[in-house]
DNA sequence: AGGCAGTACTG
DNA sequence: CAGTAC
DNA sequence: GCCT
């Protein structure tokens, strides 16, 4: 019979091994570690012990799920570990895949701080960073040891996710502001936040304007604003006071729909938006539809509305974009009626 | 067999 | 340009 | 790695 191991422990399992491989050779395994990864994500969404799943010999009817990573679960359930997982822990010190939840630290850095000066842990980084020693390195320099004293700073500040309710308190402080500055046509939140999740990793914010660089001044200027990660023409990065991150992006109010769609995601319902506009002969990212002809003739869409009328579809609420059948159910016309707060009486 | 996204910011 | 992040 |  199966071990004692749940999904989430098994989801665990794939996400290291992706961290794992992407030490080892991120661009040589670059989809192998999509392909774990997404299955980890399903399986932390999946309403059924996997366990049963398996004992029915139905692994491959879960999302991502192939011959391969079906042999893997079972396995895990069957030994409580993976062989894979135990070579690649040989190989690469598993510390360091904490040192890749700092920002600016992916795999390359890991492994060059790794090898160059023996470092396997964030403590190690931080320690090696206080000294001076990583702007030694090649690809390093001062302000690149800094800004990484910084971000484990920034980790330390905020480890678990933020509550929507919270998160929602901060987002709309800064929405405000942004909506009272001249030649801003529009500002929404986008994100997880937008769509209604009950926790969140950062704040994404959008605006509709033709002069994005007083705006995007403004917006790292704001008082809530403690660290700016990343300015730029038409997107900036910033922390804010309750240790969140937020992001800005800058689009022209003729393509906000498009660019609003695009940042609330979630990423494997944009995944599925961009396979229905392929079949139409359209690629599709934040700035519009593009013609895959060679023309290059675009269509812009000002609102979402105009972005789901393009695929043919209703309107899909954020809330039900998490490619859990709402696609499917869009197409069938059968939308679930969501409930409103109006909705609701005494 | 071939696709799997593509763009923006930093140093 | 490489590396990183979204 | 999985999917078409």
């Amino acid at each position: 019979m199966f071990r004692m191991i749940s999904n989430r422990q098994i989801a665990d399992a794939f996400d290291l091994l992706a961290d794992l491989l992407r030490l080892k050779d991120a661009e040589g395994y670059r989809f192998e570690i999509i392909a774990y990864q997404r299955v980890a994500e399903a399986l932390r969404e999946l309403p059924r012990d996997v366990r049963a799943l398996a004992a029915e010999g139905r692994l491959q009817e879960i999302d991502g799920v192939g011959k391969a990573i079906a042999a893997k679960i079972l396995e895990l359930l069957e030994h409580g570990t993976l062989r894979l997982l135990e070579e690649l822990k040989a190989e690469v010190p598993q510390g360091l895949v904490d040192v890749l939840r700092v920002n600016g630290v992916g795999p390359k850095r890991a492994m060059l701080f790794y090898q160059q000066l023996g470092i396997t842990s964030v403590a190690e980084l931080e320690a090696a960073a206080r000294e001076g020693k990583l702007r030694t390195l090649p690809g390093m320099g001062a302000k690149s040891e800094q800004k990484i004293l910084e971000s484990i700073a920034a980790l330390a500040r905020r480890t678990t996710r933020a509550r929507a309710d919270i998160a929602l308190q901060a987002a709309e402080r800064i929405l405000r502001a942004l909506q009272a500055l001249p030649n801003v046509l529009r500002a929404e939140i986008a994100g997880s936040l937008r769509r209604g999740r009950a926790t969140i990793g950062d704040i994404d914010l959008l605006v509709a304007t033709h002069t994005p660089a007083p705006i995007m001044d403004a917006f790292v200027n704001h008082p809530d604003v403690v660290r700016v990660l990343a300015q730029g023409e038409t997107k900036s990065s910033v922390e804010l006071l309750s240790g969140l991150q937020c992001d800005l992006r800058a689009v022209p109010p003729e393509r906000f729909g498009t660019a609003l769609s695009y940042f609330t995601g979630s990423q494997a319902h944009n995944i599925r938006l961009r396979e229905l506009a392929l079949q139409r002969g359209l690629s599709l990212n934040e700035w519009a539809f593009t013609a895959t002809d060679g023309s290059g003739r675009e269509i812009l869409c000002a609102s979402e509305e105009e972005v789901y009328a393009q695929l043919d579809l209703p309107y899909i609420p954020p809330e039900l974009r998490e490619d859990r059948g709402e696609i499917e159910a869009a197409q069938a016309n059968a939308l679930p009626n969501l409930i409103e707060i109006s909705h609701i009486r005494a």
